[in-house]
DNA sequence: CCTTGTTGTTATCGACTGATAACTAGCGTC
DNA sequence: GACGCTAGTTATCAGTCGATAACAACAAGG
């Protein structure tokens, strides 16, 4: 029973990091702050005071992943600025399947003006970033971002990460990608 | 004022066409079963009647949607059998934003056992479909479905499409995908 | 030790939302 | 032209969920 004491900030990283997981898996709509209070240990009012808005919330656990995302793409860019190996990082991050589901729920839920746009921009980083690290043609870079949805999407219908749901054509399909 | 008296399976039809709407704008849980009966001129409780539930109704969407998108392609392949042909249909489904982006939500949706399984069985449909129409190396299959991938998350974003947010990676990633 | 600021809780509201029940009305048919 | 079937409605419930308000507990400083 951690009945510990924590900063404001301490606290807001703990329920940050519950958000990731309970949005990833249910999304914006299907996910209730409750849900990701349960997860942090702490009460369903003090999430909401602590970001002032479920919205608030999601925005910070989407800009949280992005982050996450390009600071993994940074690394593998200063070991070997190539396209292959940020395609490891990105491959690497998935035993965390709810992280980069959390960006795909973040699409879908784009018709929230507020989230559309830090949707957007974020993405349009990310695809800004990929080129500037590897120096790819903007052909290369495409087809890469490409793969990624392709894996996301992969993820959010679980036949990917630690667990997967067997399913013959995810596996056909993962097969035909390490050539590709 | 059309308050012509329809059998239930016209009516159901017209209430699935506003559900392609609804459930491509907002997604499952972000959407709620009175909006799609405005859009269809009905009442509430009858869009329940119809469907017996808002999980049933958006698996009927789905299902829809995944036809809609199969027959295109069938059309395709029946004048030439190519991944550039099934490329094209693709884009010309395109203006039907909706269309596709029903698709994304019902991945996103996946936590839900029942639409995941759905969603699961017709994705993979689409992409043995995608082989055997074809005959495209399963890299050659992989890569397309990859690219379908991206231009339906670019959808949901609100890049592409009839009058679509103008984003200056969009376009330049869109440039770049004619070459691709 | 008492005061003050910050962390955290309980209680509760108010709006929403899917679903049910009960009723109404159009249309064919005998 | 009453009967019966199907289409459709209104009224309403029961549960949910985000948010607010008021209070409680703990720590630090003077």
């Amino acid at each position: 029973m951690t009945k510990t004491r924590l900063t404001a900030a301490e606290r807001s990283e703990e329920v940050l990091q519950a958000a990731v997981v309970a949005f990833g898996a249910n999304g914006y709509a299907g996910t209730k702050t409750d849900e990701i209070a349960r997860l942090a240990g702490v009460s369903q009012p003090y999430v909401i005071r602590l970001f002032g808005t479920k919205q608030q919330l999601f925005l910070a656990t989407t800009n949280r992943v992005c982050d996450k995302i390009e600071s993994a793409f940074r690394r593998a860019a200063d070991r070997e600025p190539t396209l292959a190996s940020l395609g490891d990082a990105y491959n690497e991050l998935m035993p965390e399947r709810e992280l980069l589901v959390v960006l795909l729920h973040g699409f879908a839920a784009s018709s929230d003006p507020a989230i559309g746009e830090t949707v957007r921009e974020r993405f349009g980083r990310i695809h800004k970033t990929v080129g500037e690290l590897t120096g790819a043609t903007p052909e290369e870079v495409t087809r890469f971002m490409a793969t990624g949805m392709l894996l996301t999407v992969m993820a959010a219908m679980q036949v990917t990460g630690e667990n997967p749901i067997s399913c013959e054509w995810a596996t056909e399909l993962l097969g035909s990608l390490s050539g590709g």
